[in-house]
DNA sequence: CTAACTGTTATATATAAAGTATAACAAGTA
DNA sequence: TACTTGTTATACTTTATATATAACAGTTAG
């Protein structure tokens, strides 16, 4: 699995890893029980700090995205993904809002916001599928 | 217009004065022409600092949705606001893609993403229309 | 004219977030 | 035994955020 950072960005390093793996997984790329590197070798792999990385995996563990094993290494959870439960879709519509409305104030219909949105879901599209 | 701040929340105060002025213009509540309140006047409202609306006035300014006259004042841009050309479509896009990724890998479908996303437009639709 | 207001700029400070660097620990494995 | 694993602790630098105070130049109201 390829993972790009950009250090110009304004995205912490820790979010866009996060964002990646998010990624690997909705694209089908990540399945349930394959293994992640370790936090040194992706640390390295990626130039950034172990403890960097050891943040992401955090955030993915408290989320049931990814179970680690203290000595043994992280994998993507093999039992399956954590649900979109209400307290995921609300956090969902409060980071789309903003979004939404700036597409509105600049102009555009309902229509071309969902066309957008289909865009974005149709690009992670899994392989073969 | 009513304007809430949110002191316990991780987003700096100056994105969420920028993103309520925005909504305010997308619900209609904020029309061309309409004057904002004084960067003195505004952050005693809201219990802020002069410079976190000062920089948020400047965000609105470069992108075209205010206008600021130097010893007169600020006002909602009266010839109208930016559209919505590639530029803003392809950030538009960047920003979806983290919350479209983890929708997918919480099992949503294509559907029940541009539900969510309609509900969102809904919810800022303009009164009356 | 004076006083009050406008956006703007400058300087200084405090706090928190982000990222790095180094080290150590306990436990599993080759 | 040697190496790896996640984890934790400490320390440091840099940047972002937010506040505080002050001053400037020009506009407007009294």
């Amino acid at each position: 699995m390829f993972i790009k950072i950009d250090f110009q960005s304004e995205i912490p390093i820790y979010t866009q890893l996060y964002n990646e793996i998010i990624k690997g997984i909705a694209k089908g790329e990540l399945l349930p029980g394959e293994a992640l590197p370790s936090v040194r070798v992706f640390s390295q792999d990626l130039g950034i700090n172990m403890h960097t990385v050891n943040k992401t995996y955090g955030l993915l563990k408290q989320d049931n995205f990814i179970q680690v094993h203290r000595q043994k290494g992280v994998e993507i959870n093999p039992d399956g993904f954590p649900p979109a439960d209400e307290v995921f879709l609300e956090k969902l519509r409060e980071n789309l809002e903003p979004l939404v409305a700036e597409s509105i104030a600049r102009g555009m219909s309902h229509e071309e916001i969902i066309k957008e949105c289909s865009k974005v879901f149709e690009k992670l599209g899994r392989k073969g599928e």
